[in-house]
DNA sequence: ACCCATCATTGGTGTCAGCCTACAATGGGC
DNA sequence: GCCCATTGTAGGCTGACACCAATGATGGGT
């Protein structure tokens, strides 16, 4: 069966869409096994590179909803990979950080990631992947922070 | 701000998966302005390149669940895009053919997805632009068909 | 001391995509 | 003629996602 009609494989854009969509969802899958979503890891990322964050911090880094930020961090706090503690400075603030077991979820969670892009990125040697990436790299830094 | 966490940054499917979701994201928008959704242009597509088919087999080629699909073309329909016809030979099916209200419609859209490319793929030339399309055009060719 | 802004939190809303069941009409084997 | 498979159709369910309003605690300016 012919498959994709040739008028969108002719778009970049039509096949940024759905590789980048079997990424994310086989991702997904693999997350949800463990009783995960992608933006926990985008949480545990975001502290393990930036170190301890004011949860708003996060929110605004990550563009998330303050409100939806909440019940993400609850549940990566419920499983032990996050602890919050009162700014002592200024006691409305949150301060989220990493716990060890936090640190060894991520790394497994990263190994996992990289996996699913052994799978994806198949047909491509490392050249191909090299330069795939730089591209990719270029185009993501050139958009807009929200999701408008 | 520096925005996204290195440790995601590293992972090309993360930037597939971001880039992608940017992408459809904007060309959705153009198009829930027109009353249309990414499965209107999709099926106009396959039926301009492989010319009328029976819903059944449209569903399958873009692996679409065949009841969403009597949606789609319930819109399209209404709106002078396609037509649809019982086949005479198997009564049970429906044949659907693109009008000629639906290839103009069709030419619009696709002319509204280049610009959304442009925007889109604005820090790359022309060059970088073709490879990036065969890179991805490789790999969305070896991913299996369905959503997993 | 007072007023307003900020922060985390709760809870609710709307949308969308994907999926699954049930059903009526039809076709085709036997 | 009978039974089962196929096709289009209708309807509803679910999970994810984004967004928004209200509230209680706190900080800080004046």
């Amino acid at each position: 069966m012919t498959g994709t009609p040739p008028t969108l494989a002719a778009l970049t854009t039509y096949l940024l869409s759905k590789t980048g969509k079997a990424a994310r969802g086989r991702l997904a899958a693999h997350l949800s096994g463990e009783g995960l979503r992608l933006w926990h890891m985008a949480v545990l990322a975001a502290l393990a590179d930036f170190g301890p964050q004011a949860q708003r911090d996060l929110a605004a880094r990550l563009v998330i909803d303050p409100s939806d930020m909440v019940k993400v961090i609850d549940e990566l706090a419920a499983a032990d990979c996050v602890e919050r503690a009162r700014d002592t400075a200024d006691r409305r603030r949150v301060r989220v950080a990493l716990t060890p077991a936090g640190r060894d979820r991520l790394a497994a969670l990263t190994a996992r990631a990289e996996a699913v892009q052994d799978e994806v990125l198949a047909p491509l040697d490392a050249a191909d992947r090299a330069t795939l990436h730089a591209l990719l790299l270029r185009v993501h830094e050139a958009l807009p922070a929200g999701p408008e």
